[in-house]
DNA sequence: CTAAACCCTGTATCTGATACAGGGTAAAGC
DNA sequence: GCTTTACCCTGTATCAGATACAGGGTTTAG
């Protein structure tokens, strides 16, 4: 019996955001015991683990959704139109890694600047840099 | 003469959230002209991409701001505080590209594995695997 | 010198997410 | 069994982040 307790738990989501996701259709509705209580799959919790994941990494929900919706490819959609979709949102992701990759080269220069000394960090001159577009 | 609308357009931000930005705090008041108009500078420009960067990495404007700070490090910080902060955002941040590569990943397969077919998508058996955990 | 295009402020609205209130259910401790 | 505590239910309020809109002034193109 896993509740929407248990799921939280697991999951480390807020409880009621659980019941958000349901109300807003990106977390299907669970199947309920007789008195009423949401009882949750496994699906269920591999999909709020991904969800997530996607929302921790800025994709909205209803870009989540549209992930999600590859691995539900409904009859209407050919293979070709998925792999046109699926190629979008990679495009989509190298560009947030490469982004990601930017500034994680930028803090790496910031820490190796401020190795050892007890010097006050405003005269860090690399600081600066953290703007730039490359 | 840099405006708020110029500054919107060149950086793709919205109008009304720079101004928003403003009032959180999250980008400086600009100077303002004799009628009022506000009048950005390069430093501002610099400074808005980067805000919108990394909320479109899910950072929270909280985190940005943290991020930002690292630039402006107040006297009353020492190196070796820049540093641990600047390596536990390093931490975060690689944790945020391990999961766009694993999604990346997925994503690859599912494209190549949809290649050509017109035959409907819901018989692709690797979509499922989206959920897994590595 | 007028009209369009743009800026100002204040406030309302929307989304995503959380919190809270009022009431029922389950389960541990007597 | 019975009570107490912890948990679940629903509906609604609140909060953050962002965006839209209304009412009014400024700038600029024709």
């Amino acid at each position: 019996m896993l509740t929407r307790g248990k799921l939280a738990t697991q999951t480390g989501c807020n409880i009621e955001t659980i019941r958000y996701y349901e109300t807003i259709g990106l977390l299907p509705a669970p199947a309920r015991t007789a008195s009423g209580y949401r009882d949750y799959s496994d699906e269920h919790l591999r999909r709020l683990n991904f969800i997530q994941r996607a929302r921790s990494l800025g994709f909205s929900s209803e870009q989540t959704q549209g992930l999600l919706d590859l691995t539900e490819a409904e009859g209407n959609k050919t293979r070709a139109d998925v792999k046109s979709l699926t190629e979008a949102h990679i495009d989509e992701i190298s560009q947030k890694i490469k982004d990601l990759q930017k500034i994680k080269k930028r803090l790496r220069q910031i820490s190796s600047f401020c190795d050892g000394s007890e010097k006050s960090a405003s005269t860090c001159p690399i600081l600066e840099s953290l703007f730039d577009d490359n």
